[in-house]
DNA sequence: ACCTGAACACCGTTCAAGT
DNA sequence: ACCTGAACACCGTTCAAGT
């Protein structure tokens, strides 16, 4: 474990704890025993820590489909991954949705669903449509959960996130030839 | 017209000019021709000043449905009212989804559009979870599409907005009796 | 009623210098 | 390689004092 590594780690937990608006710069040095300077050896700014940590994140959502799922289930795992990564830290929604530039594994996961809708029988460009749909979605449902902390409980959050995409999947089936 | 009122739109039209992260009440101040302290005497707080702009927005997504329009053609209106109020300013949605304490209008909207749905014949259960998906979706894309400025034409955003919400309609229609 | 002047406790960032 | 010390140009906020 590098220190840049260190550093990385330090600050996840630091967001987790007090949240995205007060994870400071000065603050992180405080938690690592450092002067606030100390930190751009490791990364050129805050920015790029803050794409650091975005990386680490999103590294988190398993594509993995599961095994013998029919598309639907597929769509319905990558949405609930994509969530479960973004709930996995405080304000990880809003983090990741001032981020732009999805990586490589992303393109691919991306490309590989819309894949499996037009094999389904879905017309590609709608099944285009549908995949952006469902990230829309996921993104505006987890940024709206974790702005309302603790206000509802993750039961009905999860019950809740599952009805609304249930809703698309049915829309997206309603397009099957 | 109040002095707090120019205060407020000026905020708006520095919001427009410069994005969320860089406007500071010292720019403002210094936009004002006056200095940073003078804008305490209108707002309590920064948050304050950024609560009544995004009220101000808010009430610009007219509630007005389409005079002989079905239950699709409102949830249509208001979605895209929505999401045309957030793009009248740069970040609006960003703006928007950090805050978003709906006002009683906002709420009366809601269950306006909700009864409909019943109405129409959606379990009034469905026809809720049907009302915050749409404006899940809404927001998220929204986010997105502003987090990418400019770099896909207004023309083909609105297209992929106007696809995405007719999907989850499709999905909405599947569950009418 | 509205603003100034001046302070306070913060912020991200830079850089010569130390080890 | 990693950090200190110290500075720089910024923040939001407060408040006595002026008009």
């Amino acid at each position: 474990m590098s220190r840049r590594d260190d550093v990385l780690k330090t600050a996840l937990e630091l967001l987790d704890e007090v949240g995205i608006d007060d994870l400071t710069v000065r603050r992180l040095a405080d938690r690592l025993g450092v002067q606030p300077g100390a930190l751009y050896r490791h990364f050129p700014s805050k920015r790029a820590l803050l794409d650091a940590m975005v990386k680490q994140i999103v590294s988190t959502a398993s594509a993995d489909p599961p095994p013998g799922g029919d598309w639907a289930d597929h769509l319905r795992a990558m949405a609930s991954s994509a969530r479960d990564a973004m709930l996995a830290y405080r304000d990880g929604a809003r983090l990741l949705a001032t981020f732009h530039d999805p990586g490589p594994a992303a393109v691919a996961a991306f490309h590989r669903i819309v894949g499996l809708l037009h094999a389904a029988g879905v017309p590609s460009g709608t099944a285009l449509v549908a995949v952006d749909t469902v990230f829309s979605y996921v993104n505006g449902f987890t940024i709206e959960e974790q702005a309302r902390r603790n206000e509802v409980p993750l039961d009905r959050r999860n019950q809740d996130f599952q009805a609304g995409l249930g809703l698309i999947i049915a829309g997206i089936r309603a397009q099957l030839t």
